[in-house]
DNA sequence: ATTATTAGTGTTTCATATGCAATATAAGAT
DNA sequence: ATCTTATATTGCATATGAAACACTAATAAT
């Protein structure tokens, strides 16, 4: 048993392990982008409470495990995907948040740029399928509270941060970049001004490769250059779209 | 008790009652600005673990509390202050983060506008005091982590959202505003251009007061005008400075 | 060769931001 | 009365950035 015992962080005179004691689980919000949508990775529920109900991907936290790892491992469990982009944005713990007990749960949002794997189902799964974010079915516990409010972080964090470009693959070209973008952010931009301003950022690397196999001009690949960015960050320089 | 018992959120077969059991506290970050700096609520531990070492203000979560009026009570035991303006920033959870056992930790930060109230000691702490963020003396457990978190989320936080207000007493004069802004984000603005800047925003009040007893042309008091920075922003406008 | 298509580059205009200077104003202090 | 101090407003020259739009480039298909 793990539980601190006779704990007594401040005045109270309970014992932690008889009545402070809570349920801990991680729930991930996993974003994906495909041909100009922007996706919820979402699992269908095969046990009780909610069977049959969608829900965000999630567990338990193992009593040795940090947070971070255990999102990992969520993650990890059903994608096969590691180091993946995660952060976390929230914790949620109404009291009433779960029917079987008081489980708080810390949300984590991850974004995937590779969406050509098969999700793993797990034996508490149906099934696993990335869904349009404008288009959800409904969904078991508060995982629409959470959901929205991952969706919304993201959208906040895209624009004054180069977080998008972790949902599109290591070499992309201006254009795609400028459709997420758009898709993140709800408006279109004028492309060349867009190019201007994104370039003039010095935080994209120019390759000398270009996408193949196009019946037109073929458009030129740029990295990240996430060093680059770093350093700038430190002098000042702050990143907006 | 409250606890769930055989409790299959996954596949774990293993009840949560007897293993996956966590202590969850609240610790709230509690800033206040006077005179030019910007300070944090600290107190001094009365009681083991971390005896005489400063830390910031919190407490264990009670199983039918939710998280916000758990924050909402930790302040309140220490200041008697009520309707704060708080915000959750991030949940620490390193399995090692408390010398006792495994301890969940949501962290809270606050903004107070008035100093002027006596910090009630409790009876785990020796005293309260308000200090400066750049002389910050040794913190109990990880709390130096969370209160460097914290700064970086509100200095984050206050140029994109009007936050920044709620340090400051609810009349205040432009150049207060601008002293408060300069010391939140390091660096001078151009007295004029910050004045017309923020006036044309359209977010603040003109009041008909003025400071008093001053040696010098007194200045007009303002007040943050909530509502309307709400109606602006549902129509796109968003605050920077 | 011609065409369709998308990649990619200038260029012009207009609005706003910024830095700096100048001036008028209102109070207490001398 | 005059000085000092800090508030408050205006003006302007310049730098920066946004918006619109026209143009050229390179490839595959025909």
């Amino acid at each position: 048993m793990k539980t601190p015992s006779s704990y007594f962080l401040s005045d109270h005179t309970i014992p932690l392990n008889d009545y402070f004691v809570f349920g801990l689980s991680i729930d991930c919000v996993v974003f994906g982008y495909h041909e100009g949508e922007i996706k919820v990775l979402l699992v269908q529920r095969d046990v009780e409470p909610f069977n049959g109900h969608w829900a965000l991907i999630g567990d338990l936290v193992e009593p040795d495990k940090n947070l971070e790892e255990a999102a990992n491992n969520v993650l990890e469990n059903l994608t096969g995907l590691k180091n993946i982009y995660m952060k976390q944005f929230f914790t949620f713990g109404s009291v009433d948040r779960h029917p079987l007990g008081r489980v708080v749960t810390v949300a984590y949002f991850s974004l995937v740029n590779s969406m050509n794997y098969q999700p793993i189902a797990s034996s508490w799964a149906k099934s696993a399928e990335w869904i349009n974010i404008n288009n959800l079915p409904e969904l078991a516990f508060d995982h629409y509270t959470i959901l929205c409010k991952g969706i919304e972080t993201l959208k906040n964090e895209v624009r004054h941060k180069p977080t998008g470009f972790e949902l599109l693959p290591k070499k992309f070209t201006l254009l795609e970049l400028q459709l997420l973008y758009e898709a993140l952010l709800g408006y279109k931009f004028d492309k060349s001004n867009f190019r201007k301003k994104i370039q003039e950022m010095n935080i994209l690397r120019p390759l000398n490769e270009f996408k193949l196999n196009v019946s037109h001009r073929p458009a030129k690949l740029f990295e990240f250059d996430e060093k680059r960015y770093r350093t700038l960050e430190k002098e000042g320089f702050s990143f907006e779209l």
